[in-house]
DNA sequence: GTGATATAGTTCAATAATGAAACTGTATCA
DNA sequence: TGATACAGTTTCATTATTGAACTATATCAC
């Protein structure tokens, strides 16, 4: 690839990305159930795919520090949706789980956002909207990779 | 195309794009010159794609209330980062510019987030790449179409 | 065993982004 | 000229975030 075409896809990929991203943005603001902010909603989407978790795998998660998890997970405890509980044997780690009213929450979360990417991934063939995918998994395992070389 | 491969499609998606944003935002946080925050950066990005531009467009582009542009503007103007000016006609207008210092910190960042793309398109052949970029192109214009749709 | 050290999570203070409502000044229009 | 529209700011409350100090608990080396 030449420099010239790189540069044209590098300005090409930033404005798109940044475009997608400030529309999700918009739109999940506007159809998240009940003052539920992105990031609280990405804290439950977590915990319920875990079943059980820590506040430290959170802040890996999430990447940020733990005491933002503290935050978020609080206002989670105070709105009913998270409970904590700690380990009976090593009692330093506290336990974050979805109350029942967190997974009704999380389930109605996960079918707006269904029926909202459904809209746009409708418009695509499904052989282009394969390709994208496969391309876009690939980028993000690149990234990780190279983010978690760089922690190291 | 079915039911089933939709909602995968989708489960992926989600998943990648999660993934992809969070490490985009950790490595831009973290290369990002002098303290810029990366709404920082997308403000005075804003403005020199336009050279000359006001609150309103801004708050427009970066789909946030106006109070939110004048607290970015603010710290922007501290840092020395960009200029006021009112208009002559106008006098409701205030015009923005990207001071001299403010050129130089754009042109810094776009370097940096430049040669961290590339790194990253690099891996892929210029056939995916550009199948790739088109996709995402024409997903960016399905949400933003969706969107101002939405807006009347 | 006991003291040093590591770990999990919280608290606190500061900074930033944001929305909403009230407000200031200016322009426009009937 | 008076009503209305518009551009931007101020103020206030909420949320997210970092980083440092802190609490409580566990583990490890001696």
């Amino acid at each position: 690839m030449d420099g010239n075409m790189l540069e044209q896809l590098i300005e090409r990929y930033e404005m798109a990305t940044f475009s997608v991203n400030r529309s999700l943005h918009v739109i999940l603001r506007d159809r998240m159930p009940a003052q539920l902010t992105i990031e609280q909603y990405g804290v439950l989407r977590y915990i319920e795919s875990r079943q059980l978790c820590h506040s430290s795998d959170l802040a890996e998660f999430m990447c940020v520090g733990k005491s933002a998890i503290t935050a978020i997970v609080t206002r989670l405890v105070d709105k009913g949706l998270v409970g904590r509980k700690p380990d009976d044997r090593d009692r330093r780690i506290i336990w974050l789980y979805l109350t029942p009213e967190g997974k009704r929450m999380v389930a109605d979360c996960k079918a707006a956002i269904g029926r909202m990417l459904a809209g746009y991934i409708g418009y695509f063939e499904e052989k282009e909207a394969l390709g994208f995918i496969e391309t876009y998994e690939k980028l993000a395992a690149v990234m990780a990779e190279d983010e978690r070389r760089n922690r190291e």
